[in-house]
DNA sequence: CATTACTACCTTGCTACACAAGGTACTATG
DNA sequence: CATAGTACCTTGTGTAGCAAGGTAGTAATG
């Protein structure tokens, strides 16, 4: 009883963490392969260990889209529906970088505190 | 203005960002200092650059408390009202190992992402 | 052509969180 | 006793991820 709850509690964390960095995953995803689609996105940041699910996935491009980082056309397939492919604007690419730097500084700042608390350890 | 809206919205990343990293921030601040009160915690996060507010802190302390990964004991200051001192449970304790690495494993995956995407630019 | 399976896209309701703003209360100083 | 400073706490708001459920096109089977 103690240990689900202390095991639900360590899943929410890592849903917690994982906000905000989403966008920035897949920006960069997306930007890499230079058009993507959804399920493009999501096998790729299920190789690193950064599953995010439909539910999540979908608002959020379509958030991106309206804020003109990313566009998009559709495609046909070869098997199955047509498919949106992604890809990033001059905007997007602009916001990218600027995020490049937001994560540079955030993970600078926690690894001075990780390391500050490692020296009482 | 749409410098304003591209503004903002970066902001607002940087926030996002930050969410759920902070309750891992103020682990480790407490552990390194053995016990802190609010304002320790504030001055030591600013250092870092990782800003907290006070309407953050407060609910964000009370919540670790009613977790039991944090106790507190009163101690009168020299000047002004008393403080409440926090310090880590040992449940606190075993919780920001865990912490440790699901941090580990995020900056791990996301700077695979970002190695990866350099190699096309 | 009806059924089934697969793929792809999207929406709704829920919960958790940070934050801004505002509030209470204790202590010291003149 | 009034003012300033410190410390703790609460309420209301907006944003985000997620689980679950829904729509629709394609293709193979009988």
């Amino acid at each position: 009883m103690s240990m689900e709850t202390s095991s639900n509690n360590l899943d929410n964390v890592k849903v917690q963490m994982r906000k905000g960095l989403l966008e920035y995953c897949i920006l960069l995803t997306i930007a890499r392969e230079k058009k993507a689609y959804a399920s493009d996105i999501l096998t790729e940041l299920k190789k690193d260990d950064l599953l995010v699910v439909e539910g999540t996935l979908y608002p959020l491009l379509s958030r991106l889209k309206s804020d003109l980082l990313l566009d998009y056309e559709w495609e046909e397939s070869s098997a199955g529906p047509p498919r949106k492919y992604y890809h990033l604007t001059p905007k997007g690419k602009l916001n990218l970088q600027a995020l490049n730097e937001t994560w540079e500084g955030l993970a600078t700042s926690i690894n001075s505190l990780v390391k500050k608390y490692e020296k009482n350890h």
